[in-house]
DNA sequence: CGATTGCAGATTGTTGACAATCTACACCCC
DNA sequence: GGGGTGTAGATTGTCAACAATCTGCAATCG
């Protein structure tokens, strides 16, 4: 198993600034030490870490070695590791340390599920509360995208696509609602091995997202919830293909679920 | 405010046991303490203490206090302070301490919404994959209820109510899907000033949720959705009259939410 | 008399050290 | 030679002490 050495220089330019505390910059940052504890900024930084591959799935994180590398003792460390286990980016064991958490497939298609179910409310949402300007953005976003997805661009129509997702649930004005999508999203985010790497179906992704749009700036919540619902569940579809697992065979929405029970 | 002090003997049977390790009393738990770190057994006890109301919404939580109560060092409460966090159960206030999350009724009502996402999809699920056992399991409750609210007796109802919606969710057997639902009640439990309190209402929640189980019975995906959905907005709105909150006029379900962008 | 400043006590933030546990490797016995 | 056992090293769990910060009160000055 390879031993997690993080690089050497990852917060220590953060990290000094806030023990010294008697000399700061300048006019600058008074209120910010103030939320930023050590914990925190070591959360943060690793949650950069693992959400940006940096440390991939099922890697050991090492306490001693992480509070090295970022130039802090155990103890804040662990702190974070508490916080990143709740938030269910890595997984504890006890006496025997914590790993970046792995996603299985079947974790995955329920993740997918959830999620479904929160953008198909976003949706409705978004076709009643919707401003021209709210609409207009997200017309930037699709034409970005199908520019990416022109030049095959998968890294840059990637992150647009979750750009654009995160946007449109943040518009709802849903604080509560954002952060429970996000948790899960960035649980997804531990899975994805390029589910949609291979850029043959950017195009059709392309062709949900204008159909959201274009529902939302209808007006029409039912149909708004349904297509972000159908897009959120044809990703999943796609997700499992590329995973070889066997899908549950006829339509992706709501049918042949007869023995849910047993996915657990 | 109320110096916290919390039960003397509140785990300190639990304590001594996982600290000398070495005895344990018979061939009992061989693998329970292996799980069971004393920041998870911290953690655990102070989020019964809160869910129970035993720790009221606002109150200060003393490090030293309740790492002595337990019979603990500081350093397994903090990290179980980290992690209580997370998962919105309190809030961190640096160099000031922790605070027992209060919950506003917006946020209450942002919740709801979420919640009502979330049910709508267990309904559906449910519709078609409820067994008759299931189903008669949950024709169990309501009798229940029926009875607890002929006796008016309102504690008993609320914990029908909240074990008949926890059942619900965990038959969809979907596991993300629960830790989410149980996530948002929890937060939810912070607000609850019993909010179903006046037994007038618990009738009328009885119908809902009778008409819940049938149209899961009856295997009609999108009608069990809408009655669950509804329910639980229905629930939303009695929390808004008894809190004396401007409830959205018109219809409870998808209407007049021109502003929602305001609700920041 | 009101506002400000300084101080004392209490509380939180952080650290390093010690104890308990696990892992891996070498050794020994059959 | 194979399987079990014991020990050394490394890693995690817990703790107590030190440093920094905050809160409340009292004294002082305008």
């Amino acid at each position: 198993m390879p031993r997690i050495v993080a690089k050497p220089r990852a917060l220590p330019t953060a990290a000094p600034a806030a023990r010294s505390a008697t000399r700061r910059p300048a006019g600058a940052t008074i209120a910010l030490v103030q939320s930023n504890s050590l914990p925190m900024l070591v959360q943060r930084e690793l949650e950069r870490m693992i959400l940006s591959g940096e440390l991939v799935a099922g890697a050991k994180l090492n306490e001693a070695g992480v509070a090295d590398s970022l130039g802090v003792s155990r103890g804040p460390v662990r702190e974070a590791f508490r916080a990143l286990e709740e938030s269910g980016l890595v997984r504890l064991e006890k006496n025997r340390g914590v790993f970046v958490r792995r996603i299985s497939v079947a974790e995955a298609d329920e993740i997918y599920e959830v999620r479904a179910a929160l953008d198909e409310w976003t949706g409705r949402r978004l076709a009643q509360s919707a401003t021209p300007d709210d609409v207009r953005e997200f017309r930037g976003f699709i034409e970005r995208m199908e520019r990416a997805a022109a030049r095959n661009d998968v890294d840059a129509y990637w992150r647009l696509n979750f750009d654009f997702h995160d946007r449109l649930v943040t518009l709802t004005g849903n604080a509560k609602l954002l952060a429970t999508y996000r948790r899960l999203v960035n649980e997804l985010g531990l899975f994805r091995r390029q589910t949609l790497a291979h850029s043959g179906t950017l195009p059709i992704s392309t062709r949900e997202h204008r159909e959201i749009v274009d529902k939302i700036a209808s007006g029409n919540a039912a149909a708004a919830g349904r297509a972000l619902h159908d897009h959120v569940m044809a990703s999943r579809e796609r997700m499992l293909k590329t995973h070889g697992a066997v899908s549950v065979a006829g339509a992706p929405r709501l049918l042949g679920v007869v023995n849910a029970r047993k996915q657990r």
